[in-house]
DNA sequence: ATCTCGTGAGAGAGCGCTCTCTCATCATCC
DNA sequence: GGATGATGAGAGAGCGCTCTCTCACGAGAT
């Protein structure tokens, strides 16, 4: 027992198979009376189209890769910007009717599988999360000549159009704000230099203490808070009289804020904490954590806004969005 | 310039389709240099078979989808569980290699696309992760006569195969350790009482209490940080003589921490804390959470075990995981 | 030398749909 | 009244693949 082909449908109706396909994709040169019995008979049938065949013939697929390529640790279940940006762009798609494929890849061998997997036209484009700056996948997708967008500024010099929040600028807003409430020695936890948003949230710390003497020492994490954790303590070993912090993101400054606690330092007062991201947490920690906030959601829109064009011919000019400095009580 | 078909393959190989198509099949049927013609033709080319075509004629799509069907909330993007399970479920289902088509639903308009999407044939299998009990999405599915797996017994009383872990039996031993450590007023902030872990959890606090004076009051949260928060502040304006909680997810125990700490309490000297879950955030919380783990990786290996055995006909009885009593310093 | 059988390769139907081309019908205009 | 054109519906090709059926061929048995 077989779903009902648009034959069956066709057949029922009392019309050809070419009629009844205009009634299903919603073409207006049917007659009302026509166009009614048709779907009648798609109602009654429980008419459903077959999408293989569908896009055999239209070369379409209606469907979007996300593609998470993580830099390998458990960085995805607990970083909840990406799962944010995972839902933003889905339900950024949903509403262009266009379905999400969900590939994480990991491994060399995952990267092929996203590879023939994409090669295989199995979607119309690609929405690349790459987070580490050595990865292939960028060049690779590039070359397979299907449309592809990134979150974040690609690593490699690759001409893909891409969405990315203003690193460096927002990194430069929080710095600024600790040396303006009267910090003196400002350390920095980075990210990792592998990535686009480790360098850039740098280059903002050192563009704004360069020739300053606020300037302290850089430690480097993994965007883990428990790398946070370790690089907090460094730093108040290798410098005790550091009294900032300027975090690259959130979960390290969680991580941070853990390891000053268990100094005896206070957040405040003993020690400045400036974040990156605006997590949820961050409005839990104690104390709660001043960062800086970038509009996860607006970005995944413009994203598929980019994809779009990409289809259609629009404009596809990268699109930095802006940080913005969130005040709470940690620095 | 299209991409290479199969028929390109074979004439370049001067071999039928058929062979062609048994060589890129893996057939063993083809003698080796034949094999090898087609094989380097196919290199040449850059062939990579059209899924679309193919699945129309195999009736297959080798891709499963992932459905999740939140509360609604943001819960989504806060409560790691939901993206370890999808990292988990993916990288199960990469190694069978199915692809992993994500959808939200949400809205009851989501929840139709949902069901159209599935009813048309385009997923081979479902894992359902739906939450909350009056959804009508397992029962729809389910008439859909789609092999379906969900996350989590199904509220309604559906025959759809799942995996879970022991809430009762976690929720237990949970209470009971508070009270073997000489506890006598534990109070729980339960879950939703429209989801079956909430429900569950909470009547696992009430098997070990039942008929002890160990009692306290119960408040209510939905899984929320934020819920727990309030809740706990309920609790203690109505209970202040409270010596424990138990919290029916460590998101929520996290809020009630905060809480508790507002409120002067000292955890655990004061007030005993007991989480569920044993999310990442528990081991960075002030102090350590005592929580309840289970296995959410096995689970969605479990899951994908299931879904495998109803398309090939293997046993498919509900899959229950037993829970693991982390203890820190919270209890 | 003939027959049987196993093996490897080709022919061709068909999966369910879209879309172009063709044609029948009827209103319109000279 | 016949030519013209607009309109709505059908015929049929073909998207790229799999898979059954058929057949050619050579080895082994009789």
């Amino acid at each position: 027992m077989r779903r009902p082909t648009l034959e069956a449908v066709a057949a029922r109706a009392g019309v050809s198979r070419a009629t009844a396909s205009r009634v299903v994709n919603g073409q207006t040169t049917v007659a009302p009376h026509i166009r009614d019995a048709v779907l009648r008979a798609i109602d009654e049938l429980g008419y459903v189209p077959n999408s293989a065949a569908r896009s055999l013939v239209t070369q379409r697929t209606d469907s979007v890769a996300l593609v998470v390529s993580e830099p390998g640790t458990r960085v995805f279940s607990e970083d909840p910007l990406f799962s944010t940006a995972i839902r933003s762009a889905s339900v950024e798609l949903e509403a262009i009717n266009k379905q999400v494929v969900l590939m994480l890849a990991s491994s060399p061998k995952s990267h092929a599988r996203v590879e023939r997997y994409i090669a295989g036209g199995h979607v119309d484009g690609v929405m690349l999360l790459s987070m580490h700056g050595a990865d292939p996948l960028p060049a690779a997708l590039a070359r397979l000549r299907v449309p592809v967008v990134s979150y974040g500024r690609p690593a490699v010099p690759v001409d893909i159009p891409f969405v990315d929040n203003d690193n460096v600028g927002g990194a430069e807003s929080g710095v600024r704000h600790l040396v303006e409430s009267g910090r003196r020695r400002i350390a920095t936890i980075a990210g990792p230099q592998d990535m686009i948003a480790g360098q850039d949230r740098l280059a903002g710390y050192r563009n704004v203490l360069r020739d300053s003497d606020c300037r302290s020492i850089v430690a480097v994490g993994d965007f883990t808070r428990e790398s946070g954790a370790v690089a907090m303590r460094q730093l108040l070993g290798d410098d005790p009289s550091l009294d900032a912090v300027f975090v690259a993101n959130d979960l390290m400054a969680v991580g941070a804020l853990q390891s000053l606690r268990q100094a005896g330092r206070r957040v405040p007062d003993d020690v400045a904490v400036v974040g990156f991201d605006d997590i949820e947490a961050a409005k839990y920690t104690e104390p709660p954590l001043t960062t800086l906030r970038h509009p996860v959601t607006e970005q995944a829109a413009a994203m598929v806004g980019l994809l779009l064009n990409l289809f259609e011919g629009g404009p596809t000019d990268p699109v930095i969005l802006p940080t913005e400095l969130v005040v709470r009580e940690s620095a």
